[in-house]
DNA sequence: CAGATCATGTAACTGGTTACATGATTCA
DNA sequence: TGAATCATGTAACCAGTTACATGATCTG
């Protein structure tokens, strides 16, 4: 379970409630694909009841306690483990791609529409993945190598964003030509 | 649900039986998130219920009866209707960029190897994507406009791995830099 | 006064994976 | 003789989404 490490990544560098890493999720691309409490909040759950984390429970006046989650020795060689096992590859779930395939049922209109919004939505989405992926409180830099580590991690994400916006310019000039 | 979408453009272009169906899915990278029976022939037997799609059933001596899917006229209908509403936004859940964060942990020899590891392994699935993408048993070409679709949908793939493929070699070298 | 933020969690669901089961035929 | 291909399907499970529930405090 992806999830799993990816939670004890974070908290390997420092420790987080449950909703602090929810917000983590939320706002960065890197972690986008899981921004929702019931999974986080099961996972510490797990995490804990496996001896991987555990919890400092910080009593609040008028809000509701804070579970604050750090690793564990054990949680510790976990993570190790797990960042020297084989990489995986990179997954890619691209529904406009398969809409594309079949989009020669569209009138040239329709379809320039269709690929215009596209566009937007992607020259947007890269924007805000630009934005967060810089964010130093989004991850640490504590050598020079981990700074290297994380711009490099930055840059994969907002290159993609950049490759698939000049796709899809490059297709639409493509399909103006056809056009003429 | 996309895998409804993705069978109905499918059989918009021929009749299929579930097994071809499967074999597609398995073979093409744009179709790569589900190669699996079960829902592939649990989906062909709600598309039949919803009347999107008719069956024939093709007796064989000595082998199981081919059940071949084609379009009804709703069926067509919901496909032209999907083509038109709104793009969705590639998804990249991207595991090896979570496992890089941090990977500071390791020693040099041992980060240089999993991004070697991860280098190969791109190298391949990218070769093999290019052959999949460029195979013309897996998608039509009826008008040259249809025929530009999907030469563009074969080039977001196989760019996408030589992208990928380059930042990690040029992330290797960037820490071999550091090294010196 | 409405909506966001802090902070926890649960219920019901959809989507997707792994593994199993059957059984004939072809190929090395 | 063992593996691959053709062709159907089911069972058990894991992963992820949406929506709900509570309740105080802060901000416009």
């Amino acid at each position: 379970m992806t999830l799993e490490y990816a939670i004890l990544g974070l908290l390997s560098w420092q420790p987080f409630s449950g909703y602090d890493l929810k917000r983590i999720f939320e706002d960065s691309p890197v972690y986008h694909w899981s921004g929702n409490n019931n999974q986080i909040y099961r996972t510490l759950v797990n995490l804990h009841n496996e001896g991987l984390v555990e919890r400092d429970i910080q009593q609040q006046e008028s809000l509701p306690a804070r579970k604050v989650y750090s690793l564990t020795p054990q949680g510790h060689n976990a993570l190790r483990h797990w960042l020297n096992s084989t990489p995986s590859l990179p997954l890619r779930k691209h529904e406009f791609l398969i809409q594309l395939g079949w989009a020669d049922q569209l009138s040239s209109a329709e379809l320039d529409s269709l690929l215009s919004n596209y566009e937007d939505e992607v020259f947007a989405l890269g924007l805000l993945v630009q934005a967060s992926v810089k964010n130093p409180q989004l991850h640490p830099a504590r050598t020079m190598r981990e700074n290297l580590l994380w711009d490099s991690i930055a840059e994969n994400w907002s290159g993609y964003y950049q490759y698939e916006l000049e796709w899809v310019r490059n297709l639409r000039r493509q399909l103006q030509t056809l056009e003429v």
